[in-house]
DNA sequence: ATGCCGTACCGTGTACGA
C-alpha cells in the first residue's frame, strides 16, 4: 500500500498534472492540500475515472484539503476535535478518513505569515491542539495505524532550509514552531520519510521566484508522520522532485511512503 | 536541461503563499 501527500496549490489549476502523476505513481491514497476551492468546485470526475473515491473539505478559495483513495474511504471527519478557528471561522485545514485500515489525516498547517502576526499565534495553537487530539487517539488505541500527512509549514532543523541566513527572521524556523513539531513527534508520531531521504539539501518545497528550484533553494516542510503501528510497516519512502519540474508545477513535490 | 512567481477573487488591483 502506498500513501502520498501533495500540496497541489489549486486543484483546478493542477488537476491534469495530479491525475497524470496518479496514473504513473501506483499510489493508493493521495492526501492533497491547498485545493483552493469549495466542495462543489472540486474536479472529482478525473479521479473517479482512475478508480479513486474523493472526499474534500473546502469552504472558499483559501486552504482546502482532500483525500483520494482507491482502497476505500470510511469514517470521514472534517476537522479534528478542538481545531482552532481563525477569526471565529472554521478553516478547511484538516480532513480525516480511514483507507484500508489506515487513519489518514490530510493537514494544512497555518502558515503563520510573520512572527508578529496573529496568524503566527494561531499556527502554534493549531499545532498544540492537533498534538493533544492526536495523542488522545493513541491513548484510546495504542495499536492504531495513523498517518498525519501534509504541509506542516515548519522546517524542523537548520538542515531543512537552503539558507539559515535567508530565513533567519521568518516563520517556519522559529524555536516555538520547531518545538510544536517536536511535541507531535514526542507524542509518538515519527517522520517515516526521513530515514529513506537523508539530507542535507533534501527539500519538498521551492519558491516559484528567482529560479529557486534549479538553484536548489528549498525547504523541507511536507511530512508523513506515522503512529508506531504504522511506522513499523514502512518499507520505502521518497520525495518526487520530478513533479516540481516542467510546465505549471505546484511549488511543492509529492511525498510518498510505501507500507508492507 | 531543474529555467526566470503562482492562484483566486467581480479584479483593471488585492490577498495570500513561505
Amino acid at each position: 500500500m502506498r500513501i502520498a501527500t501533495w500540496n497541489v496549490n489549486s486543484i483546478r489549476a493542477r488537476v491534469d498534472r495530479v491525475t497524470d502523476w496518479l496514473e504513473r505513481a501506483d499510489v493508493d491514497v493521495l492526501a492533497m492540500q491547498e485545493t483552493k476551492c469549495s466542495d462543489d468546485q472540486f474536479p472529482t470526475m478525473p479521479f473517479v475515472a482512475l478508480g479513486y473515491d474523493v472526499v474534500h473539505c473546502g469552504f472558499n478559495q483559501w486552504n482546502g484539503v482532500a483525500i483520494a483513495s482507491r482502497v476505500g474511504i470510511d469514517d470521514v471527519h472534517v476537522g479534528f476535535d478542538g481545531q482552532p478557528t481563525w477569526s471565529d471561522s472554521a478553516e478547511a485545514r484538516a480532513l480525516g478518513a480511514t483507507c484500508n485500515g489506515v487513519r489518514v489525516w490530510s493537514l494544512y498547517v497555518p502558515n503563520g505569515r510573520t512572527v508578529d502576526d496573529p496568524h503566527y499565534t494561531y499556527k502554534l495553537e493549531w499545532l498544540a491542539a492537533l498534538r493533544d487530539t492526536a495523542r488522545g487517539w493513541l491513548t484510546a488505541d495504542p495499536k492504531a495505524q495513523i498517518a498525519l500527512v501534509g504541509d506542516w509549514n515548519i522546517a524542523p532543523t537548520d538542515e531543512d532550509v537552503w539558507s539559515v541566513e535567508f530565513y533567519k527572521d521568518s516563520t517556519h524556523v522559529t524555536p516555538p514552531e520547531r518545538a510544536a513539531f517536536s511535541a507531535i513527534v514526542d507524542a509518538q508520531f515519527a517522520d517515516v520519510v526521513r530515514p529513506f531521504t537523508p539530507g542535507p539539501a533534501v527539500y519538498t518545497y521551492w519558491d516559484y521566484t528567482q529560479l529557486a528550484f534549479p538553484k536548489g533553494r528549498g525547504m523541507r516542510i511536507d511530512f508523513i508522520l506515522g503512529s508506531p503501528a504504522l511506522a513499523q510497516r514502512v518499507t520505502h519512502a521518497e520525495i518526487v522532485r520530478e513533479e516540481r519540474k516542467g510546465k505549471a508545477p505546484s511549488d511543492h513535490a509529492p511525498v510518498v511512503v510505501e507500507l508492507s
